[in-house]
DNA sequence: ACCTGAACACCGTTCAAGT
DNA sequence: ACCTGAACACCGTTCAAGT
């Protein structure tokens, strides 16, 4: 069903190679609003070229989606045969977080970085992390977390339930429960492992 | 330092009201991509006067993520003085799950929801979402994962990390390490607690 | 078959004119 | 002091004309 398609003549398979690196570059260092005159520009071929190759702003990020998936894909079908399963997987994940998306994550998280210098943003973002650090250290001082977990970690953990769920929002509105649970868990006494990195003294940066 | 200003008069303060209104169900309904001009004819006032209220689109998106965190502040400051702490902490999180952002979170989505439909992004996706389940399925039979957790669980999960730990990428770009940790953790046999809600079958919507 | 750039529609932002 | 809407600059997308 996809892409049948015969090759590309030369020059348009060539275009369409440089407009992939040059949009990657753009949207890395513009953010998801450089502009398609721009990636034009830094390939070296006319605005109408671009949309011939993708017929949308949306199909060129698709585009370069598919790149980082595929990397993705390669790198867990090699660790299928690894000797030690449970480290396979925890190498996947450690691989797959170093790679995963860099570009497209920051494009997602503009929204979110474009509020963070707001004062009013500020003044109240500080508030609510001030109670939340007293709450976890309650929590803590009463044996129900981990030695090791502080407010900032409960802070920097606190929107990755629904976030992991979101895509299933509709099919499953309630999914993000799941997670929250299964997330709790690792910051109970429990079973718990030194961890690898300090933890940061506050949430946000500077 | 911050608005020390005087109130506004009577007409402005009910237009910038209107426009907050307006604004947010706005933006919920169209997205990220609404258009103040939109905005504007909702909330029955001319385009300009949207910028005399808001130096920019984005000084509007930092109001409403303003009265986000004012509920989510007065939330957990009422939780403060509970009797059992532990289950404080876990209720406010439960609560923040529920309310956090909900337009706001759409917002952020959009570019990963763009793509979803795409067919060459699917098909890469399925690839490497089987690999997962894979990976997944030997490290259960091992023992190293507790035994109600799925493939689609740990694809779910497999962004948290990072996703938790982009706001401090710049300071502490290995601190995505303790979150992967702390998750993992909550993956293993040891100190499993029941999970109050089913495994999805599939990461993705239909 | 593919490339090009002028042309179009749309959107964020500004500002002179009003009350 | 605040509101308004015409005007401006910019951007995604289209398409007639080229090779």
């Amino acid at each position: 069903m996809t892409t049948p398609t015969r090759p590309l003549r030369a020059d348009a398979a060539r275009n369409r190679e440089l407009l992939l690196a040059a949009a990657t570059a753009e949207f890395t260092e513009q953010g998801i609003d450089a502009s398609i005159a721009d990636i034009a520009r830094r390939a070296g071929v006319g605005k109408g070229t671009v949309f011939r190759h993708f017929a949308t702003k949306e199909h060129l990020l698709a585009a370069i989606v598919s790149q980082q998936l595929e990397s993705l894909a390669t790198t867990a079908e090699g660790l299928l045969d690894a000797d030690d399963p449970g480290a396979a997987l925890l190498e996947f994940l450690t691989i797959s977080s170093e790679q995963q998306w860099e570009p497209i994550q920051d494009f997602l998280q503009s929204a979110i970085r474009a509020t963070l210098e707001d004062p009013q943003v500020s003044l109240v973002r500080e508030r609510m992390f001030q109670a939340v650090y007293d709450l976890t250290d309650r929590a803590r001082a009463h044996g129900h977390l981990r030695a090791d977990v502080t407010g900032p970690d409960v802070v920097m953990l606190m929107c990755a339930p629904t976030h992991v769920a979101a895509p299933l929002r509709e099919s499953a509105p309630d999914l993000w429960r799941r997670y929250l649970a299964l997330i709790f868990d690792g910051l109970r006494p429990e079973g718990a492992r030194p961890l690898p990195h300090p933890a940061p003294s506050n949430p946000m940066p500077t």
